[in-house]
DNA sequence: GAAAAACACGAGAGATCGCTCGCGTTTCAC
DNA sequence: GTGAAACGCGAGCGATCTCTCGTGTTTTTC
C-alpha cells in the first residue's frame, strides 16, 4: 500500500566492483558455453574460469538461466547498437546482390565476432527464456525478409513468402556454420559463397515467374 | 591360452524374449532422443518409456552410449539396406536435376522416417563413438558429392570442388530441418525449395566459368 | 569512526543421473 | 525333472551439478 511497494524489490545497489564482477562472469560464461554448450556448461566451471567462487556467481546471478538472459540481452543490444537498422526494410531500388551482400556481411561479422551468440541460439536445451527471445527474433527476422521478398515476389501467395523467408534464413544460417568453422581465406570464401547460393536462388524470382509451379 | 580365449568374452547367448526388449528398449530410446536429445534424455526415462525397469535396461547395453551406438548402427545398416548405392556415382548423363532430385527425396524420406538419426547426428554432445560415426559418414557423403561436381566443375581446384561440397552438403541440412518441421503440403512444398536451392547453386557451374573468381 | 550494506568465500545440502547389486522368475539344455 | 543361464526387478551407491548459508572482508554512508 506504500509508496515504492514492488513484487521484486531490488534494493541491491551495485557497486563499481560488482559490476566488473559482473562483465568478469559474463566473459567467462561466453567462453565455458562456446566451448561446452550451455546445459554442459557448469556454474562451478564459470566460476572458475572467472576466477571467483561459486557463492560469488550467486550473488550477482539468481540461477544459471539467468547468466544466459543476461548475456543474450547484452548481445542483442550490441547488435541493434552496432547494426541499427540492418534489418530495416532496404531500398527497393538497391540491387539484389548488394542487399544481400550487405546484410550477409553484417550478420556474420557480428556472428564471428560473438561466436557465444549461435552457440546459445543454436543449442537444443536452451532454457524456457531463452527461447521465447529466441522465436522473438526469429519471428522479426522473418518478418523483415517478408517485407523485401514482397516486392521481389508481386504474384505470389503470402504462404509462399513466408516459406521463401524462411528458405532464406535456414540458408544463412547453413552458410554461417560453415563459415564459423573455417578461418582466414576459407571463411572468406564461406561467406562469398553464401551470398551466392542465396543471390541464385532469389534471382529467378525477380523476374522469372516460371519458377511458379502450376500444377494441376 | 586355451582357444577361445578372447577378451571380451561375449558367452551372453540371447533369448527370442532378450531380443525383442532390446528392440523395444531402442525403440523406446529413438522415443526419448527425439524428444529431449541425446544428453537430457535419462537412462531411467527410457527404461519407464519401454516399461522396463533400469536394471533390465544394463542386463542389454553397458551403458548410455552403447544404447546410441547400437542404435545408430542399426540406422546406417537400414540406410545402406533401403537405399543401398544412392550416394554411389551417378551416370553423368543424367541431368543435373534429376540427380538432385532423386538423392533430395531417398535422403529426406529416410530422415523423416527416423527423426531420430537427425537428433542424434545433430546433438552437441553426442558421445565420443558416435561422433566418429558422424564423421565417418559426412566424410564418405562430402567424397562422393565431390565426385559428382568433379564432373560438373572440371577446371576448378580441388580445394573449390571440396567447398561447394560442403556448401550442398550444408543446403541440405537447412532443408531437412525445415521439412521436418512442418508436415504434408507443406513439408513437400519445402522439399522442392531444397531441391531448387540446390539446382540453382549448381546449374550456373555447368556451363558457366564465370563464376571462377580470377583474383590477382 | 561506526553501522550498514555489498562483496567474497567455500563447504555442503538437496536433487538428479548413470549404473550396480542382490535376489527372485522364466527359459533352455540334457 | 533339474541345474544353469538368461531375464527382470528396484532400492540405492557414488558422482555431479545447482544453489544456499554462515562467516569474514571491503566499501559506502552518516
Amino acid at each position: 500500500m506504500s509508496d515504492t511497494t514492488e513484487k521484486e524489490p531490488q534494493p541491491r545497489r551495485r557497486q563499481a566492483r560488482g559490476e566488473r564482477r559482473i562483465a568478469q562472469l559474463l566473459q567467462a560464461a561466453a567462453q565455458v558455453f562456446c566451448t561446452s554448450g550451455y546445459t554442459a556448461a557448469s556454474t562451478n566451471a564459470i566460476a572458475r574460469e572467472a576466477g571467483v567462487s561459486p557463492g560469488t556467481l550467486y550473488q550477482f546471478f539468481p540461477n544459471k538461466e539467468a547468466i544466459a538472459i543476461e548475456l543474450g540481452d547484452r548481445l542483442m543490444h550490441e547488435m541493434r547498437e552496432a547494426y541499427g537498422e540492418a534489418l530495416a526494410p532496404v531500398d527497393p531500388a538497391t540491387p539484389l546482390e548488394e542487399a544481400i551482400g550487405s546484410a550477409v556481411d553484417r550478420f556474420m561479422a557480428f556472428n564471428t565476432d560473438h561466436p557465444v551468440f549461435f552457440a546459445l541460439m543454436h543449442g537444443p536445451d536452451i532454457p524456457g527464456r531463452m527461447a521465447e527471445a529466441h522465436d522473438q527474433l526469429h519471428t522479426t527476422v522473418i518478418g523483415r525478409i517478408e517485407a523485401l521478398l514482397g516486392s521481389l515476389m508481386p504474384d505470389a501467395g503470402p504462404a509462399d513468402v513466408t516459406r521463401t523467408a524462411h528458405v532464406c534464413l535456414g540458408i544463412y544460417k547453413a552458410g554461417l556454420e560453415l563459415v564459423l568453422a573455417h578461418e582466414g581465406a576459407e571463411r572468406a570464401a564461406y561467406v562469398q559463397e553464401t551470398k551466392d547460393v542465396l543471390i541464385r536462388y532469389l534471382e529467378p524470382l525477380a523476374g522469372d515467374r516460371t519458377g511458379t509451379p502450376a500444377v494441376d
